[in-house]
DNA sequence: CTGAAAGCGCTTACAG
DNA sequence: CTGAAAGCGCTTACAG
């Protein structure tokens, strides 16, 4: 590997020289620039990030923290690729790598992120799967490195964050449940703490209330994001006495194991019971019938969670406003025909 | 942020004997050594990376190559989580962090690397989506940078690498075709450069031959692995003078789009076209009629990775037996509905 | 415009 | 068993 010594002597100048020539900075003759440039490019040599960022207290690298694990395969990953996709379209006009950080499912989330600051390799983070509490809200805060939340959270609200709109997916789902003369709806929460739960329960109570439904708890059915999650909950709903209409789920891979548990009985949805799922993702668009959901762009998001990020780094606020530091994101329905009969049979 | 000369002054020892004890070297007096770790875990002292990496040499860290991007989305990417998730469990036996490396669909995946070696940021790098000529591993045989490949390549025998076993899923689903009375037999293909299409299609070929079937260049339709390419084949083959009665996907997205367009003709998969998907995924598992497909542990796949890889490595090669550097990835058929009638009723 | 030198935070021979 | 010192590869005031 050549180093900038190297570089140096190959062309009988000071490494210092070599250094502002590389860097951009003003003062260096222009020939030298170019030479030293020339030879840069010739003899391959790219600046040991390890000494740079020794010397300068910076990595030029962002840290993409998300959960890996075997529990969120055909999961939330799908969901990432294209975050990461606009993440580095915005990253990269600045010159900065994009590192993916998973962490374990083995591993403590706070001890993983305390880990990844102490070792300064990134100069900015963005956390992903926020929880109600979430300490490492607290740790990042405390350890002053820049950082962007994806999901809200209730602790520590000073930090910027942008988070789906959990609240108005809920809402329009009722909404529109009710408008269709649904009066009995259940919702399908996952069985973790992650913030976007706590929202997604409040929003369909308050809507609830709004239409004059009195809220019933055995209509809050909880189970994995998943496809067993979904037949899970199924089962559940087919045991209740009085059984809903209609169903708002909060992860549309529940739809999976839902359709499934329902055909076992003969049962449609859409026609026996009504179905919204969550994000109208890749795998919730092969649904039949199709699943009504919710759209947005995920490159969007992945752009402006970087901007958000940039925006409270020194270093890059000069390129934002820095108004928008948190925001909810809007999501669009996008109609299908499980929830497309007004008024469904009942289950029986 | 602590350093070690905080450490070192706030116990009034020095930086020398803390970074001893830390490390976990030999001849440090026993209680110097407890009172430097419980005063690191006090202060949270962390080793810095860059002046641990510019003194060693070394990083502790792994880069995971992956292609991000919008083309990949609900595609290859839920396949990477359950990978990584082994890589890790793997890895940090060893107390080596993974970095995944997303490389945006922007940029040109050789220079992405060079980039990625030149920082330095890690000691060993997994490569994957390899093509079958691959200027990436002849860079990184030339760099010395050890690395394992998640694919075969034509490009550069000498590296390890750990492939899906391609060849036997071709060769396993055309015998199953043929037992079931097929003889025109179609073969969906990726429009792009990765190796795994060309493996696949010789030993699609390979074993039509051994069955006396006539290859017929008209049979290999080519799209993108996804929905939209699914349904494009199956447009292609319904507009065929002489239809097949089976065909094989190299990726079991692309089995979406098929059912879709198949169903607009009121045709039924495994009824009136045999079909055989590629891994039984999250998605795979979604379809209805069943697909059959083959499957494997995503989580073992990245652990023989992370394996393969260390055992290259000089510092970690002691741990294995360096056998197994290259191999082929078996996969397990399961049995669906979509090739399940032996005979199936013409395309009409 | 350029060079010489300091110093970022570590680890590791080398003395003692 | 411990300390003092060198040096990894950079960038950046400081002189000239």
């Amino acid at each position: 590997m050549v180093s900038i010594k190297d570089l140096a002597k190959h062309l009988d100048i000071s490494i210092g020289t070599v250094s502002r020539a590389l860097n951009d900075k003003p003062d260096v003759n222009k020939q030298t620039r170019e030479k030293v440039l020339q030879a840069a490019d010739n003899l391959g040599y790219v600046a040991n990030q390890s000494g740079r960022s020794l010397r300068q207290g910076t990595t030029n690298a962002i840290g993409f923290l998300i959960e890996s694990g075997a529990d969120t395969e055909g999961n939330s990953d799908n969901f990432f690729m294209g975050v990461i996709d606009g993440l580095q379209s915005e990253l990269s006009k600045h010159k900065l790598d994009l590192l993916v950080l998973p962490c374990s499912t083995d591993e403590n989330p706070e001890n993983y992120v305390k880990r990844m600051v102490a070792r300064q390799l990134v100069d900015g983070m963005i956390i992903s799967a926020t929880h109600t509490i979430d300490k490492r809200i607290d740790f990042l805060s405390k350890s002053k490195l820049p950082f962007v939340a994806l999901g809200q959270s209730e602790t520590g609200k000073n930090h910027p964050w942008i988070d789906l709109d959990f609240e108005g997916v809920a809402r329009v789902s009722i909404d529109r449940f009710v408008k269709n003369g649904h009066r009995r709806i259940a919702i399908a929460l996952s069985a973790n703490e992650l913030n976007l739960g706590s929202i997604f329960l409040k929003s369909y109570k308050d809507s609830l209330k709004r239409h004059n439904i009195e809220f019933s708890p055995e209509l809050v059915l909880q189970a994995n994001s998943n496809d067993k999650g979904g037949y899970a909950i199924a089962d559940e709903l087919l045991n209740l006495n009085d059984r809903p209409t209609a169903i708002l789920l909060v992860h549309e891979l529940m739809a999976h194991g839902l359709y499934r548990r329902l055909a076992e009985d003969g049962l449609v949805v859409g026609r026996d019971l009504a179905v919204i799922g969550f994000r109208n993702s890749a795998q919730a668009r092969m649904f039949s019938p199709s699943l009504t959901s919710f759209k947005l762009s995920l490159r969007d998001l992945g752009i402006a969670l970087a901007a958000s990020l940039l925006s409270t780094m020194p270093a890059y606020q000069k390129h934002y406003s820095g108004k928008m530091l948190s925001q909810i994101w809007p999501m669009e329905i996008v109609d299908g025909e499980s929830d497309a009969e007004k008024i469904p049979k009942n289950l029986t």
